[in-house]
DNA sequence: GTGAAAGCGCTAACAA
DNA sequence: TTGTTAGCGCTTTCAC
């Protein structure tokens, strides 16, 4: 490969300054008189140069690239907080580097090294686990990570989210209001903090507060995806649920096709309100019921404090670390047709 | 930010050897004996440290990150295309730059001239329209580009695709032969290439072959959205069509719903095909017929070709630029519920 | 307001 | 098999 043909010293040379000269103008520097910044830009556009970022990278020590890791793109709800992020990251002329983490901690370590080896400016991640490992990376490296649209058991890690606890409570007790005795709750791994910590203690509250127990029998696991909700229709059914509360729209949407091919009338026998209020509850029929979040502002937030902790990455040991990390983002709930 | 601690530089006194040594072991350069290589790997380790991919991009004028124009992640075409360009990327180590065009020309343009400026080493375009800027902005650049799931007004720039042509020819004879004698396009812009070149030429050659010609009043143009498709409804009920061939998925599922809404009973009353076979087409109800195309496949051989271009982009000067560089994957074409 | 010069951390001839 | 030495293209003191 050839070297790169116009470079700063080209123009350095065509404009008869220094290349000290031509990096300031092409960074904004005022300590430069008019017209020789005039001079400098008219060569520039003559001669079409393109600063080399990866060159300024090198010397500057910064990428303006960010790396944001997803559990997986074609998932509505994390691919909305992508689009969130990658509009205030082009706004602030950072560029992100995506990859999948196949909501695998493995690939999702290895993926967070090869985003670090390649000196981004900071990270956000999406996704409902972090390994030890993965944690241990964060911790050992200087350069600021925000968790967006999840809950994760590190402390550390400052979040962006809603209150998954008080949704989840909100949606459940809904439900136990209309009579349902028996509330299901389908979410992802039992394991992963936002359903450990946050999902499971909601739904138990509401139940208790109805003066119920928690029965283990009425939650379901499933992962993300159309196929596993619809496949979880005969045993949401024999648990004798006549209502549920799903995590993840692309599951609720599963369960409650399943349950209309089943014979069950959603919702005059069975009640369903769903987490994610993705395009997809509008697509349904009957639509979805939903706690209502504002993922692209999830996304978008996320990606503006990671901005701030870029800028000033420098004090970040613990002296101020006690002020909240974690923002909340207010969310609602939309009746639709799943309920009654 | 201080200068990275442990460099290539450390591990080479640590060694006790030099820098090119510890390059050569971890670039995996053969020409290491055995005890050296042991030797560095062992304080590679004891250090923990991690080659700075930045300054390997400078050095090597290879940066191991391929650029990714994107219309929008969260439409479910262009994301199952991401997905499937990601994992191949991952195989191949590279990490992709992946940015939102919103599918505008100047977004676009902007977004190309940033990942170039970081320089990527090759660039997979998505989208259906490529400006004369950009496409200027291509061809003056030695790096490689491919574009995927589409058909675009460039004959240097590879493209990994389906027959669209073909497809839409098929999805409307298929609603011909089934009696409609009225049948909607449902498209984007009827400039872009991908219909103005295949799809609107494929639909006027199913018409022929049915003894009819072509009527422009039953081309409607529709942006990618469920919204946009649903309000269409009434002007297509209007055109007097009763079956309709539409380009997007999340646009048949808006009309579908529309039509549904209407007091239209599909497939009884409309029937209706669309293009992508993305999980919408099993949400919906009735599930939609669809023309089946291997989206993922897609993305996957367009990042497999982009390596085999990046790996010889020297041979580019027309000599054998003879040979096709476009490569057709299969369509199929998947009965469900909205046709009879 | 401008320039000279020293790196940033690595790769890649070229020698040895 | 290993080391020496130039850079890669840019930013950034530090002088002037």
């Amino acid at each position: 490969m050839q070297k790169q043909s116009v470079t700063i010293y080209t123009v350095a040379r065509e404009a008869r300054v220094s290349m000290a000269t031509v990096s300031r103008v092409v960074n904004g520097n005022p300590n430069v008189k008019p017209e020789t910044r005039k001079k400098v830009l008219d060569v520039i556009k003559e001669l079409n140069y393109r600063p080399n970022a990866v060159a300024r990278g090198l010397a500057s020590k910064k990428t303006t690239t960010v790396g944001v890791v997803i559990p997986d793109v074609t998932n509505d709800y994390f691919s909305k907080l992508a689009l969130g992020i990658d509009d205030i990251a082009s706004m602030y002329k950072y560029n992100m580097i995506l990859t999948n983490s196949d909501a695998d901690d493995h690939k999702a370590l290895q993926v967070v090294r090869s985003m670090m080896a390649k000196q981004v400016d900071g990270i956000i991640f999406m996704g409902h686990d972090i390994s030890e490992e993965l944690r241990q990376e964060f911790s050992s490296s200087t350069i600021p990570v925000v968790v967006a649209g999840s809950a994760i058991n590190d402390e550390d890690l400052p979040t962006v989210r809603i209150n998954y606890q008080a949704a989840t409570k909100e949606a459940v007790q809904y439900l136990l209001n209309h009579g349902n005795d028996k509330v299901a709750l389908v979410i992802g791994s039992k394991a992963s903090t936002i359903n450990a910590q946050m999902r499971i203690p909601g739904y138990e509250a509401a139940l208790k507060e109805a003066g119920q127990s928690l029965d283990e029998a009425l939650i379901f696991e499933a992962h993300d995806s159309y196929r596993e909700g619809y496949d979880l229709t005969e045993k949401v059914l024999e648990s004798g649920a006549k209502a549920a509360f799903v995590s993840d729209d692309g599951i609720a949407a599963g369960l409650l096709n399943g349950l209309t091919d089943h014979g069950s009338k959603v919702p005059a026998d069975f009640e369903l309100i769903t987490a994610n209020d993705t395009k997809l509850t509008e697509i349904t029929r009957p639509k979805m019921t939903s706690v209502t979040q504002p993922l692209y502002d999830i996304g978008a937030v996320s990606m503006r404090l990671l901005t701030k902790l870029m800028g000033n990455n420098q004090a970040t040991d613990g002296e101020d670390g006690d002020d909240e990390q974690n923002v909340i983002l207010p969310h609602g709930f939309e009746e639709r047709q799943t309920t009654r």
